[in-house]
DNA sequence: CGGTCTCTTGAGCAGAGTCAATGAACGTGG
DNA sequence: CCACGTTCATTGACTCTGCTCAAGAGACCG
């Protein structure tokens, strides 16, 4: 089930899927808000989401939060850790879920010794490292309605691609104010903000499910371009 | 020449260092403003900076400029590339300089067959990803004067790292709108806020030379730590 | 049923932006 | 070596986006 996720997205050959399976794991059931990597820890295994959602954040020394980016089923979730000493940031689960570990020096080994697995991981983290080049563009350049817009529109077209439904609405379980600290605002906004874009007709909500009633105008409210995505590498 | 500049950050061996050497490479002549990397463009070449420096930025449809990183002698310019169908965003020179540049197909092969490099290089793309989400901390949570703190403190202790002569000052060549841009202000802003920081005997400036009167202080204003920069795996 | 977390809304404030004008520095060509 | 044009830095006046503080309403849970 686990090599299922890595596979699809990379097309990798069977064999390199079988070995890459072949890797010793734990699952292990985490629940809302538990802290899944700490920053300055000394990480021991790497873990990908398989079930929920969990995200990156950083805080500032006045306990102000910053989501630097979000885990959707399939994403690996301290791939930073595989090479590196230290962790420099935390992960938290946003919802209960499932996450696979895999040992770090086993890992590292496959990485650096089966070419297919190895490039597969590479471009894994190209790609977020491009998400957060775009998040900064986002944050730093946008306004509060495109901002939050360009998160609507990066977690469904992101979602739709791993295979969930995504019509013309999804849920997205974060609160107002994660939501916020994803995007550099204070809850309060996000909430004006929400409904600004529901009285342009572009979204509307029930609890956390967001109806989108116009993708196109969304979109463009966003500046929206899913290039930065590399959906065609995944 | 160019690989002392790898093998000093990331302490190869000799041998190790000799393949990368032997890598064909051409060195090439940039002037200040050129660009290396265009969006949307297919690359051809990984490359990195041998002297002088570089930005990368992304536009919004706006035409709004954010530059989400700086490159110093000895970092990459590109090595998302080395992966990537497509670049996501834009490199340009900041000043007149020099780059290495390697064909992708060549580095792929030594980063996929080759550990100790491939390691080496998987830690650097670590290292640029921490960079990032620090730079999304810094813009998304901090005001003005820890923003722009923030930034003299990183590139100070970049260059240390990499040998070049800072003790009380250092020459940092960024305009100050592309200081703006680097932290999400505009040009304007930044000169306000570079005269607080001067007022308030933090830093005192002559030309684009920067001397800090007050390390502490500065790193205290802006809320530095350099865990991000992973610098025991440079 | 009470407690907690989240969402909503209003009033007032402030950090950062906009617009505009002036001056300093620098490179270029004559 | 100087005149000129361009880019960059500086400053003021005014605006506005997004923040703070505060309070009330739902929703959910034990």
């Amino acid at each position: 089930m686990m090599s299922r996720k890595l596979g699809q997205h990379h097309n990798l050959s069977d064999e390199d899927r079988a070995q890459f399976a072949a890797l010793p794991f734990v699952l292990r059931r985490v629940s809302a808000s538990d802290y899944l990597v700490r920053e300055s820890q000394v990480p021991e295994k790497c873990a990908f989401v398989v079930q929920g959602y969990t995200y990156r954040q950083k805080l500032t020394v006045n306990g102000e939060r910053q989501i630097v980016s979000m885990q959707i089923p399939g994403d690996f979730i301290d791939l930073q850790n595989l090479f590196l000493r230290q962790s420099d940031h935390n992960v938290q689960a946003l919802t209960n879920g499932l996450v696979a570990e895999i040992a770090i020096p086993a890992l590292q080994r496959v990485v650096l010794t089966n070419p297919a697995i190895g490039k597969a991981l590479w471009i894994a983290t190209l790609i977020e490292a491009s998400m957060l080049r775009e998040w900064l563009l986002n944050i730093g350049r946008r306004g509060a309605p495109a901002r939050l817009a360009h998160l609507l529109c990066e977690m469904a077209v992101r979602m739709k691609q791993v295979g969930m439904p995504i019509e013309d609405s999804y849920e997205l379980p974060m609160t107002q104010e994660q939501i916020g600290d994803a995007l550099g605002l204070t809850s309060v906004h996000v909430n004006r903000v929400l409904r600004e874009l529901d009285r342009r007709g572009l979204i509307s909500r029930s609890k956390r499910r967001f109806h989108v009633s116009d993708w196109d105008g969304l979109r463009q409210a966003a500046d929206f371009n899913e290039r930065y995505l590399h959906l065609d590498q995944c």
